[in-house]
DNA sequence: TCAGAAACGATCAAAATCAATCGAAATCGC
DNA sequence: GCGATTTCGATTGATTTTGATCGTTTCTGA
């Protein structure tokens, strides 16, 4: 069910064009259009406003940060085309998200996009082992609800055995998945057991499970196995999958999504 | 006899309103409005109420919450006094952890002082609900874990009973705990019943009972009762603290350390 | 340098939201 | 009980926000 939520109340809406100026160090006019689904002239609006605070400096085509980013992040890299990609699979994922859901996000950086579009989303409750997507959505949005577990720096998750505690107490609508490889042999892999087996518990415990991962990853193998595909409902990935790929988890009744 | 249930008692229905806010950042009226079954013109007069006591900001569509989470920024404000009586504390405090120990910090912003300071220790394990404590320790330093549960904005901890179900699987050697206020005749108090709650499992999965509180903290008593003195082993404080004070908490058993 | 394209700012109309007002219902004080 | 007071919901006109249009400015590449 598609729920365009209302649209996000203008400080809101303000504080994410913030945040995505601040993460890329510039941003387009045009592509915060696309990010917050408003008009040119709104961000232009916003961008004066915001300009005036300080917060940001205006450009010809867009705006610079004036805020200073603490961390760099691991995960993105905005120039990078499996960005843009992942992006653009985070924003299709979005659409599946429907009206006072439960969620769950995995450590992944294309649920990390997803996240960042679910801030604006009150109505609904996050589950997530990831620290950085607790982080997106610390200052407001979703109800959250934090795995806890052991940290895996590397990943920046939650795992272990201790995750799993919280997660057996629980059910989501929807679990949103990233992984490192996906193939039709040997179903989803990624490359830390631990994380496999936290991924393993959370599909046993979700209406839907939702593979969220770009084509890079198809007929890709990682060290320790997740799933096989009777696990997965649906799949979302990029029009560079291979078409014969598609067909055969069609035919296995796997829905697939290339938006 | 059939009772017609009654619709909540304004200061009680402004209250909800003020949670709700709070919880989300942001909330829009028409949000409010169905949450608390009430009209528009309700929610505007209380949100106008809420606007002059200080609580919330009024927006075009909705309303922000002024009851900002933790202070900001507890690091930058060097010149404060607390501040540095904060600082001083935790690094006595840091004394007391010895080799390859585990140890609890938890939301205050003294721990998270010392959070800072344990950034180093590579040995120790590190428990703990509180986000920026995770996130300071997120980067490098000791083995850490996570409690996980449903996230406190106003706070930035994780509460509720899906926290206790990792406590109760752990124990750590000390935990460190900050608090609002403590007095010889109520105990240790704390603003919120769910941090409370979590303050109390802790402790009675812990060795030793570290209270890390500056004098402010002396004497005030706030709503929500953590525990006797009995549960407490040392108090890290500061010279301004009532002599007497001291004098009968050590007649009491309780280390007192005023660095 | 110049032309085409893209981006910008000003303006206006539509939609959403707000404030003021009034009447109905509940509550209070006597 | 019974009138006064408070609280609440509906209506209506005012205000704010937003998106579209259009002429102007800035950028880009030949």
């Amino acid at each position: 069910m598609i729920q365009e939520a209302h649209p996000a109340l203008a400080p809101e809406r303000r504080d994410r064009i913030r945040n995505l100026v601040r993460e890329g160090g510039v941003a387009r006019v045009e592509d915060l259009r696309k990010n917050l689904n408003v008009s040119v002239a709104t961000i232009r609006r916003d961008l004066e406003i915001l300009e005036e605070e300080g917060k940001v400096k205006r450009v010809h085509g867009g705006a610079v940060s004036m805020e200073s980013r603490l961390e760099e992040s691991v995960f993105d890299d905005k120039t990078n085309q499996a960005s843009k990609q992942k992006k653009r699979i985070a924003e299709d994922a979005l659409q599946l998200v429907g009206h006072e859901e439960s969620v769950f996000l995995d450590g992944g950086s294309t649920t990390l996009f997803l996240a960042r579009l679910l801030k604006q989303r009150t109505d609904i409750t996050v589950v997530t082992n990831s620290v950085r997507a607790m982080e997106e959505l610390a200052d407001s949005g979703p109800r959250v609800i934090f795995t806890g577990g052991e940290f895996r720096r590397i990943s920046q998750t939650m795992v272990g055995p201790l995750s799993s505690a919280i997660l057996e107490q629980i059910r989501v609508d929807k679990a949103f998945m990233g992984t490192m490889g996906f193939c039709l042999k040997n179903g989803i892999t990624t490359t830390d057991p631990n994380e496999a087996y936290i991924k393993r518990v959370v599909a046993e415990n979700a209406g839907q499970v939702i593979l969220m991962a770009d084509s890079s990853k198809a007929e890709k193998v990682s060290f320790a196995r997740v799933s096989d595909w009777d696990q997965v409902d649906i799949l979302i990935s990029d029009s560079d999958i291979p078409k014969d790929f598609t067909k055969t988890l069609r035919k296995r009744g796997i829905k697939v999504r290339l938006p």
